[in-house]
DNA sequence: CATGAATGAGTATTCATTCAT
DNA sequence: CATGAATGAATACTCATTCAT
């Protein structure tokens, strides 16, 4: 049980981190005011985690393993392939709504480090370019499924980047996210391309 | 001439600091290293540059001064709507392959400061916000004049990006860019969506 | 005890900041000179202290709650007014006596600031600001009990000043201080003026 | 005339110093901005002075040769004693009220080296020295003069620290100059004591 | 003589990490 | 296991001074 312990310890840090980070952000971050808005030590953080950059991927890693099993639900469930691109919309949408700050900040805090160096030595790096490489690789199943011949993993990236484009979109131009309109909107300019608003 | 001696090496520096950052990322961006990396005094950058952040800004300024020049050409001359869309599909490639490491890099880490503080004070955010606005406000009348009735500011946002996407995706997965291959691609995928690739 | 233990180390570091601005004055301070001398690490110092202007208050801070409190002392008892204002030469030079490097140089240096820029924002400025409105408040009320009907602020204020002044000479002339003697004499030329002297 | 083309020069920079810093400060002085003020080059400044703190000091210097001068006069004049201590207390506070910015903050500047370092290397020292040395002595002659018969040198440095207190006293606690009034009280106080106001 | 670009040591401050308790 | 004081390398920026032109 004290791995058990040790477990939920860890869990709880990673916790207090999302909910620092979502408040203040990723530039501002330090092992100190961790500790502090934990009401721990410094030093007890590193008996958790190896480092900062270890406690940075492992504050996103749990939701990105959550997004992971909902995606091989909707994959792996009986709707045919349209529905399962709505459901994945819908489900992306929501799930960015859910964590909005922290994923969008890490995910492009991350590819600050990554989009250039795609072999790149950072734990965030890796991270990101499993998740990518996990998601995409799924995507592209489905896009078969739908009968999509050509150029399935370019156009699976471009799907998992849709979904991060809206909510950038919301957030720069002031919109509010409206989960069923937003679906509709990106499943027809994802489908059907920008013919569809004419 | 010394006027010109001056902006010769205010521009030989900025050409520096763009090497330095395509190959090692903004992050890690320091004053100091730029200057080690010039042979030159750290003292001296400050004679050419008011502070880092006037030098990072200028490290993309001239950029995309001529980004927004040649967009300008190609809505004001007179092909059509579509050919229009299509040009711009071609500059916008062969601007990032130009530019590729400084200008994703760059893009993606305004985005941290900008995505989660959207109002930012610093003179990235400002810089980009600027561009953003400028470059949807004017592909918003080019979908107008291709028909487009809904959402052409969201619209226009995801052209903006999906050139992005399209580079990042090249680099990520280790595919060559293909000028005319991608402009065509892109454009279908754009105009008509992921149902012209069944 | 751990409280104690910090209150304690801040204060030795605020005796080897006083000893070494009383050996070296306060221009040439840094808090890397600081730390040397110390035989601590920079960033120790910024565990005990805001920041350098923080610290520099703190070095004079305590000096003078000590001297206010011994002057409430003298201005609340039973002495009569004459009195009183040999009590507080007395207490003056002596005070002068014990701190002599420290506050002369820092009541110059100060002067420095709030003369040039009364309204000055400097946390030194703010602090002597205090001290002598403080002061001078408080013997513009023994000048009165004295009988002195006019001028009592300015009067006030040369009493402040010529404390520092005997000092100073003392310093700059080689003269030794005599607590008896210069008590002595500066009531009579305080009281008195030159002709005292004659 | 070469010569005295460059002591021309010389003076040209000195008065354009004193200009900058009575509006500035010395404490944000730099040899850079004085050197733009004159409209000259940086370097240029260096003919003429060994280094900063020889401009600085000379900033100062032929201020002081006038006081000297006009102090050799009243001194040498044919007034009795005490009209000759009133002189020159009119003098001294129209000299600091012509000169107030730069003095004041000047005097106070050179006591922090030197009242801590009576023996003190920098120019500055130096020159406050020789200066005080001077006109100790001179006036201790008067007060000779005036039958003061103990104390002398002591009591010609108050006299020469009174002037400037007087000032500071105006400038912090926002009283105005009037050269009339203040010169009379000050020689009440200097030569009556407190016990004049009454 | 005049220039002003270049220098580099120096400033205050931050923060991930360690280690003795 | 928990602590948190201590560390010191790193950061952006300044400025008196030099020297090649």
């Amino acid at each position: 049980m004290v791995l058990n312990m040790e477990k939920q310890k860890r869990q709880a840090i990673l916790g207090k981190a999302r909910e620092w980070i979502s408040a203040n952000g990723f530039s501002n971050f330090t092992m100190s005011k961790l500790a502090k808005f934990c009401g721990i030590a410094k030093g007890t953080l590193y008996n958790y985690f190896d480092n900062k950059e270890d406690l940075m991927v492992k504050v996103v890693e749990d939701r990105v393993v959550e997004i992971h099993r909902e995606v091989d639900e909707i994959l792996g469930g009986a709707q045919d392939a349209e529905e399962k691109l709505r459901s994945m919309i819908r489900q992306g949408l929501e799930f960015y709504r859910d964590n909005v700050d922290l994923l969008i900040v890490y995910a492009n805090e991350v590819k600050i480090a990554d989009c250039k160096f795609p072999s790149s030595a950072t734990a965030h790096g890796r991270f990101l370019r499993e998740h990518l490489d996990w998601f995409v690789s799924r995507f592209e199943q489905l896009l078969a499924g739908m009968g999509i011949k050509r150029e399935r993993r370019l156009l699976a990236y471009l799907f998992h980047q849709s979904l991060e484009n809206v909510m950038s979109f919301n957030m720069l131009f002031g919109r509010e996210l409206d989960i069923d309109r937003d679906a509709n909107l990106l499943y027809s300019f994802y489908f059907h391309g920008v013919e569809a608003f004419q």
